[in-house]
DNA sequence: AATCGAAGCAACCGCGACTTA
DNA sequence: CTAAGTCGCGGTTGCTTCGAT
């Protein structure tokens, strides 16, 4: 069947978002909600396509997101389920209470696979690289081996065709069957207790204010989404 | 100080899954 | 049952920043 493009290309904004979209899509979505993407744009003012809304929001707006470099706990259980669960993203996700798909995706790709090459771990499949003799592991690494080899889990044979990951062969008994077998839902999702943002709505906004407030216009918009937090002192890489 | 390549990350694209008429 | 519409996911791109020379 064919497909419309999501929006008239010709008429929606592309490219980094502004402060003032910003406001517009965070005021628009905490008034009326996300009932429908396509009509969010439209909705709040902006000329966006829906798509775009969705993955600012998720990416970037969404309240219960946390900021700044996955913490080692993070990371390792980004490892252990990528070994599980290969490219899922998205499921990698939400067992990280506060990361995003994509931030998870960017950072297995920039750091945590070159982590592991040099290891001389697979990152696809998570077994010793061929003809590669692995270098001392770091603690995270070793923490992981441990923690697999307590629960008694076989390394990641479902990672053996790296291609068929990416397929999105999105079997939900697939899912359940390795969920059971690790009993991720009550044991595995990670909880930082460092981070004290859940709950607190009056923390968010305050974030809100400093994300889309005077100074931001000032230091220019469209770059901060990348560099902005890093300002704040608790958020510094 | 200038240049260049690498790294990091936000955003886009295309497709499959799911829903609705 | 089928076609059309929408959403969400994963891969990729392109821009900005950073570090080395």
């Amino acid at each position: 069947m064919g497909r419309q493009p999501c929006c008239d290309k010709l008429r929606v904004k592309r490219g980094p978002w502004t402060a003032d979209e910003d406001k517009k899509l965070i005021a628009f979505i905490l008034g009326n909600g996300h009932c429908c993407w396509r009509a969010v744009p439209k909705l709040a003012g902006l000329q966006r396509c829906g798509k775009s809304c969705r993955l600012r929001w998720t990416n970037y707006l969404r309240p219960d997101l946390k900021r700044g470099l996955l913490t080692d706990a993070e990371e390792q259980l980004v490892i252990d389920l990528h070994a599980r669960l290969g490219n899922r993203w998205s499921k990698i996700a939400s067992k990280l209470p506060g990361r995003t798909d994509n931030e998870i995706k960017n950072h297995w790709n920039t750091h945590i696979k070159k982590k592991l090459q040099k290891m001389g771990i697979d990152p696809v499949t998570h077994n010793p690289l061929p003809n590669q003799t692995a270098e001392t592991p770091s603690p995270s690494v070793n923490s992981s081996v441990t923690k697999e080899q307590n629960i008694g889990i076989e390394h990641a044979p479902i990672n053996a065709n790296p291609q068929s990951s990416n397929c999105s062969a999105d079997s939900g008994s697939r899912d359940d069957l390795l969920f059971a077998g690790y009993q991720w839902d009550d044991d595995v999702t990670f909880v930082d207790t460092s981070w004290s943002f859940p709950g607190s709505i009056e923390t968010w906004e305050r974030s809100l204010e400093w994300l889309v407030g005077s100074g931001m216009g000032d230091l220019g918009f469209e770059r901060a989404a990348s560099t902005d937090f890093a300002d704040e002192p608790s958020q510094l890489k």
